[in-house]
DNA sequence: GATACATTTCGTTATATGGCGAAATATAGG
DNA sequence: CCTATATTTCGCCATATAACGAAATGTATC
């Protein structure tokens, strides 16, 4: 029962539906995510590890940076089961459509340059 | 998006949840979700509008009566995917087991009688 | 090892939510 | 139409949550 609940409250905020829809497009770094959602770097983290405690999304670091993607194969039935109904229900969502559209401009820019650039 | 955000929300308390699994069994009236739950008639309510709003659950008043229903044939897809989902990963969790028990007992209980209970 | 830097943790604040009891509403029966 | 009654709405309180900036953490580079 707990583990169900905590998906839906990982699901139940705009912000971090919309950094998991955007995953869907590939892993992503966390400086890409506080780009896109335009929150504070604190509250971006905050919002990932709560995806990642629901199992929604998981994680490696690579040096400085950390990768976030959409839980795969290994996951429980009812995390993907989840990730299927969120997915589906929110694939033509206009925001989450314009989201992608940034998103897929934004990674062309260097990741590098983007974090310089948060710093500044 | 709002729309999906609203059933995550519904689904995020465990209450609500209990209260959904349990007219997985067939419709109910107010006073025996407020029976099964052991929380506040208004509490309760609240709980079921907040179902309700979501479009998990319908409702219809037959007299003085109100029954509660999962939503049906006629639902969204996007809901009828959240409640598969919610269903499927809780219906063999030990506390819907158990409300399910108790559940068949009390529909042994006339409804008037069970009100006259809880007035009292 | 010192420094730069990406991310997370912490402390704080404002708002949202879940709980209750009392009052309001709506309906059945006298 | 008046009373009883099932449910909902309202007002309140306690706790949870989302947001931020500052400080802490861990990793690469010099």
């Amino acid at each position: 029962m707990h583990e169900t609940i905590d998906i839906a409250k990982a699901l139940s905020d705009a912000n971090r539906v919309r950094a998991l829809l955007l995953l869907t497009e590939g892993p992503l770094c966390v400086c890409q995510i506080i780009e896109m959602l335009g929150l504070a770097a604190s509250t971006t983290s905050k919002h990932m590890s709560i995806l990642r405690q629901a199992g929604l999304v998981e994680a490696d670091k690579q040096g400085r940076w950390m990768h976030y993607r959409l839980a795969g194969k290994g996951a429980p039935s009812q995390v993907r089961q989840a990730l299927r109904w969120a997915v589906s229900a929110l694939e033509d969502d206009p925001q989450v459509r314009r989201d992608k559209t940034k998103l897929k401009k934004l990674l062309k820019v260097d990741k590098e340059a983007l974090c310089r650039k948060q710093r500044n």
